[in-house]
DNA sequence: GAGCACTGC
């Protein structure tokens, strides 16, 4: 560095901020060498009068020993990763956000998106080697990382962002960063997170000494809080009452009305319509005009927009103000923002996963939120201006009633995946891992007996070199195996396609991914679109059909208006496209053969593909129990029917499923045939009748097994789950 | 003859 550097003089990780304010006030920008624009100086005099800017020596006062809590921008001045050729990353859970800060950190540090700061999301790397010293990232994507670097050796600095909604991978990465920082002494982490949580944080990163905290005031306006009297019975017919009154006696001003889910919204915004207009017709003077406007994450982005629209105009110019309801799912607490919003609604209610590890089963329930989370939504109301909430249940029972937090995902998840990352990513001991909070022994057995089942663990809980290709993929355990089992059975380009078709379709249960179904069906052409559903069918299996949509899109691309003739979501098709590009990209990293056998004989091509679906889902059969339609779950033996949606023309003794949803009844959806041999041949360690339970499965099994007399079924398996089967050009990395 | 809180790789 030469004396005329701006930086000249500043030592690493001990700066002041008077330092840096001269930096950050001088003419010449110190990452890119050249002059401030005029917008630079003009952004960074607001940014001035943000509270936390008075804090910038404490800051960096704090910023010398252990781990720490706070800015990104604040240190890259200190950590100056760009001399070292070390980054600075920062996590968010959700894509949308790591793009939009580092859009704004780019901006107010004068420089270009994708050079000296930069952010990494699936499916998009906006950094450049060599040159990005500040990364923003979701937390997904950094766990990824961590898998193949368990020291993350190109960090200075690790900042996790958002780290209260105690996401997955964020509680993951909290636990091997905990473990890292006492390899690597030079690695600072950054937890940031909401003021309830900071001292949990703080004792978990207690090493030698607790970590130091910081407080950053936030900048919202206050928000008075009410609550009613007396508990409501019915928290949606009360929500009603509570908007319509807002919208009577209040000053001017948006609503925002908590729901749990997209059928409750609908139905509340018609019943909130038909009101209104009835509140207008008693009293045109003093009632203005309201617009309510759902909310949730199936609607397509252009109706999502509709939340962005002003309130409607008052109907005379001297007439009573105009009011915009939005109604939302828990969408609007943390994911999007709506500026405008003076009054809330809080039922206190939300939709939330729960994981029950005995039947292995993941379910949505509606349950009561958090303290914590009726404070972020109260919170909604006074981002513009003071407001109000109001909250559809007594003080007292949020005093007593309400849990501090939200349950962290971990404790409500399937671990499957999660226990293979982390072995992947150098855990031995995955029971006593040092977790924040740790999840049940249950859970974590039923992670391990899966993926030991898949083969992807040896009965020691060591990575099979399956297991490390399989934690290549970003899919559920299952579907990595069925990819690479697939060139054996001649069909892996058919599999790729499915396992894609089934990471954008599936809806919540074994793995909750909240894209809209494929299959569109608008309330006024339910007929037309069952039809056209009828005609893409494949009666053999729901994932045959999955494999022939895809294949007729593509074969039909010439044709623009396909999809909608079709009644199919052309963006789920389009997303499938993607997911389905990436996966093949791995399996050639991986050299996996792509292999894929002629049309010629499409019942056979058709039978092999289901025959590699057992080869992952082994564990997902169910058997016909009478002649009621119903079937009986292998194993654990739940009585479970055919989702309606289902696509096979008969009801075969023997089927392989995707999902187990626990609706109105049990269902098993997107199911396939298969036939009873493929389970005794492919997955004899599974199916071995002596370590069976007893029940109306394994007397099936045994009666099959005696027709096939003299016919030891581990003699004729091609994929056994013992990983000891020759390869072809496996590597295990 | 059903239904889908929200993210992420």
């Amino acid at each position: 560095m030469t004396s005329k550097h701006p930086l000249f003089g500043f030592l690493p990780r001990n700066v002041s901020a008077t330092q840096v304010q001269g930096v950050m006030e001088g003419d010449e920008n110190p990452f890119t060498r050249l002059p401030h624009s005029p917008q630079y100086h003009k952004i960074l005099e607001s940014r001035k009068k943000l509270p936390v800017f008075t804090q910038m020596d404490e800051f960096y006062k704090m910023v010398a020993p252990g781990i720490k809590a706070i800015i990104p921008q604040f240190v890259v001045y200190s950590d100056m990763p760009q001399t070292k050729k070390k980054i600075v990353a920062c996590t968010q859970p959700r894509r949308v956000a790591a793009m939009s800060v580092a859009k704004r950190v780019a901006d107010e540090m004068d420089v270009s998106l994708g050079k000296q700061v930069g952010y990494s999301i699936r499916f998009e790397d906006m950094t450049e080697p060599g040159t990005t010293f500040l990364k923003y990232m979701t937390d997904g994507m950094l766990l990824r990382e961590a898998m193949h670097d368990p020291d993350l050796e190109r960090y200075s600095t690790i900042i996790l962002d958002e780290a209260h909604e105690r996401t997955l991978a964020t509680d993951i990465l909290m636990g091997l960063l905990k473990t890292l920082v006492k390899r690597r002494k030079d690695l600072k982490i950054i937890v940031m997170s909401a003021t309830l949580d900071a001292l949990k944080f703080q004792k978990y990163f207690t090493i030698n000494e607790p970590a130091p905290l910081f407080k950053v005031p936030g900048r919202t306006h206050p928000v008075e809080i009410f609550y009613t009297q007396d508990p409501e019975p019915d928290y949606v017919e009360a929500a009603i009452r509570t908007v319509l009154m807002i919208h009577r006696a209040e000053d001017p001003g948006d609503i925002l009305l908590f729901l749990t889910g997209e059928e409750e919204i609908e139905d509340a915004c018609r019943k909130i319509k038909i009101e209104a207009d009835d509140l207008v017709a008693q009293d045109r003077e003093s009632v203005g005009p309201l617009t309510c406007i759902p909310l949730y994450s199936s609607l397509p982005p252009q109706q999502q927009q509709r939340i962005f629209d002003p309130a409607p105009p008052p109907r005379t110019p001297d007439g009573p103000p105009g009011r915009k309801v939005i109604v939302s799912t828990n969408i609007a607490e943390t994911s999007l923002t709506i500026d405008g919003i003076v009054y809330v609604v809080d039922p206190g209610f939300s939709k939330q996963k729960l994981y029950n590890p005995r039947i292995r089963v993941e379910s949505l329930l509606v349950s009561p939120i958090s303290k914590a989370s009726a404070q972020q939504r109260a919170g909604r109301a006074g981002r513009t201006r003071p407001g109000k909430c109001f909250r559809l249940y007594t003080e007292k029972d949020f005093m007593k009633e309400l849990e501090e937090q939200t349950h962290p995902e971990i404790l409500r998840s399937n671990l499957a995946n999660t226990v293979l990352e982390l072995v992947k990513a150098g855990v031995k001991d995955l029971v006593r891992f040092d977790y924040v909070d740790a999840p049940a022994p249950e859970t974590l057995m039923r992670a391990l007996e899966l993926l030991n089942y898949l083969a992807a663990l040896d009965d020691e809980g060591n990575l099979t070199a399956m297991g490390s290709m399989m934690s290549e993929f970003p899919l559920d355990p299952q579907m990595s195996k069925v990819l690479i089992a697939s060139p054996e059975f001649y069909c892996s380009q058919e599999v790729l396609t499915i396992v894609a078709m089934l990471s954008v379709t599936i809806g919540l249960t074994m793995s909750p991914h909240a894209v809209p179904n494929i299959w569109l069906r608008p309330n006024n052409q339910r007929k037309e679109a069952d039809t056209a559903k009828q005609l893409l069918t494949v009666p053999d299996g729901d994932h045959l059909t999955l494999l022939n949509v895809f294949n007729e899109y593509q074969n039909n691309l010439q044709d623009r208006n396909w999809a909608w003739n079709n009644y199919i979501s052309a963006r789920s098709l389009a997303q499938a496209d993607n997911v389905r590009s990436q996966l093949l990209r791995i399996m050639e990293r991986l050299e996996i053969d792509l292999v894929t056998k002629s049309y010629t004989d499409q019942a056979r091509h058709y039978l092999n593909i289901r025959r590699a679906l057992v080869c992952g889902y082994f564990m997902q059969v169910a058997h016909k129990e009478g002649e009621k339609g119903a079937y009986l779950t292998v194993k654990d033996n739940q009585v479970v029917s055919l989702h309606p949606s289902c696509g096979l023309d008969t009801q075969p003794e023997w089927v392989l499923f995707n999902e187990f949803v626990l609706t109105t009844r049990p269902y098993i959806r997107t199911v396939t045939e298969i036939r009873v041999e493929w389970l005794l041949e492919l997955t004899a360690n599974y199916y071995d009748l002596q370590s069976f339970p007893d029940g109306e499965t394994k007397r099936a099994l045994q009666r099959v097994l005696k027709k096939q007399t003299g016919k030891n079924p581990k003699a004729v398996a091609l994929v056994t789950s013992d990983d000891k089967r020759p390869k072809k050009k496996v590597k295990a990395s």
